[in-house]
DNA sequence: ATGCGGTGATACCCGTCGGGTATCACCGGG
DNA sequence: CCCGGTGATACCCGACGGGTATCACCGCAT
């Protein structure tokens, strides 16, 4: 029933995702006529048609469509399995599982948080060892999904907890960091229409999965980066209060009245059965 | 990275549940040795070691249980994806993709309560053509996780919601189904230990994936055949409120003041993407 | 002690299939 | 009309998945 092998989906995936079999193939590291049979053997052995051949490339049918969601996901949790597998592999001895979790942060985020949190874990009794793993803009999400994460802490609304079990953690408000000697940077209050309508202080855009929204403002990926252009008065961010904890001299913060809420969660696989993790969250949840 | 093929995952699967390489390449229709060297190549390539061969059988390292758990979570995404692109090949023309969406449902419940979801379903513009497939008892997740449903109708406490998105759609309480002529049946309300503690008549124990929890009372794995013992004054159920619709005569129902309530949800796997799906849910929240 | 049944591992063989190279068939554009 | 670029086909080879026969090991019963 399930004759689908992982490497028939990489394949299909690399092609999905190209909709050309020649760099799928390059992509893959082989030729392209034997990615073309392989494809072929999977349309017939599902017994559906995946792409549509053009002349000009390839597109994706219904089922193909299907096929690259469904597949990406199932991928996923077959690397995970072998990741968490390996990691698990160290732990042999069957008197103490020496149990390591791996926590993905967003590295600009929740630094007093997570300090609490590791604290006090580590002072629980026979706490697993926590390697603490940086993360980008919304990767966690993927990282608990292919494995190289077990648990990691996320914020609503910017993190799906989709597909998780969560824990709500905190809870703050958002603040607009400015330029301190931006004429905004008086204000007790602002608004969202306030920041977003400055011609002189355009928002800044942050890199998610390496792609940027439109907008007029600079492009940022790292933290330091944009403190700079702030303190330059070159630009304006929204950040959870927590921020407040790294902002520089040059810099001004003030609340904003109808920003979203950020929701800190701690979140995991909701198939993980690990006690490790149950301790953590249960330490997460008392802090 | 993932050098993990899904045939590997079913024979390791095998070999795990089976604790016998013999038992388990039976299983496999298939030879004992090449199954003990496709486990080794894989113990290899993973970098540990998944079993621990005694004499006498064979245990699972800490490793081996990590596989299990999250193989058999790998594996079921796999099928999902073939499945579900199976069924969705069907739909070949890009003009209408005329979805169809197959619904889980426990057999013994919520009969009018489907009967209107499907109903207002088929009332709205262009609905999806959906399968109703009746499952047994708790089988909606695992069906919901393999592929063989899109969404199911579940009903806290007795289906976990881990690791699917949900929509709560009614609440109801339970009641205790007793033989018309029992004393208790003359009481106007019951407590669980009421019930639970009745000489004469034993607590019926439903099959849940063909195990049956410990007790006195009657094996049970067919709504029918529970009715009629009850009808005979042999036993006494506790179903939710709407398995009022298919009392006997013979049958009083008592309502249970301490039993928890029953929540009925539809759920869906987390990152379903069909538009199908989401107008069936928004139906549902309008009922 | 010794043979027996039952475990998983090893040795060897064969057919299939995954992959490579060379080439074809098709089509749009200069 | 030919050229560049697409994916498909033809053919070949080596690797590997699978089968049979057998071994090595161990507990147990005679």
């Amino acid at each position: 029933m399930d004759v689908l092998e992982t490497r028939e989906l990489r394949y299909f995936l690399a092609v999905a995702e190209e909709l050309h079999f020649g760099r799928a193939a390059e992509r893959l590291g082989m030729a392209q006529p034997p990615l073309s049979r392989a494809i072929q053997r999977l349309e017939r052995r599902l017994g559906v048609s995946l792409l549509r051949r053009n002349r000009h490339g390839v597109a994706l049918t219904g089922a193909g469509e299907m096929l690259l969601h469904e597949g990406r996901a199932a991928l996923d949790a077959v690397t995970a399995a072998a990741r968490r597998t390996r990691r698990a592999g160290g732990a042999d001895d069957p008197a103490g599982p020496r149990n390591r979790l791996v926590l993905a942060v967003k590295a600009a985020a929740s630094h007093e948080l997570l300090h609490k949190l590791l604290d006090a874990y580590a002072a629980t009794s026979d706490p697993a060892e926590i390697e603490v793993l940086p993360s980008g803009t919304c990767e966690q999400e993927e990282m608990l999904r292919d494995g190289r994460a077990d648990v990691a802490l996320m914020h609503k609304p910017f993190n799906s907890l989709a597909g998780f079990d969560s824990q709500e953690l905190m809870t703050e408000g958002q603040i607009a960091i400015l330029p301190a000697g931006h004429p905004l940077a008086a204000r007790k209050t602002l608004t969202m229409a306030d920041v977003s309508d400055v011609p002189d202080l355009p928002l800044a855009r942050w890199s998610r999965n390496g792609i940027y929204p439109p907008g007029p403002g600079p492009e940022i990926h790292d933290q330091t980066q944009l403190a700079q252009l702030i303190a330059l008065g070159r630009t304006v961010a929204v950040f959870p209060d927590s921020a407040r904890a790294w902002l520089w001299a040059e810099h001004t913060a003030v609340p904003l009245t109808d920003a979203p809420p950020v929701v800190t969660h701690i979140a995991w696989p909701a198939h993980s059965r690990s006690l490790a993790l149950a301790e953590l969250v249960r330490t997460a949840t008392e802090l």
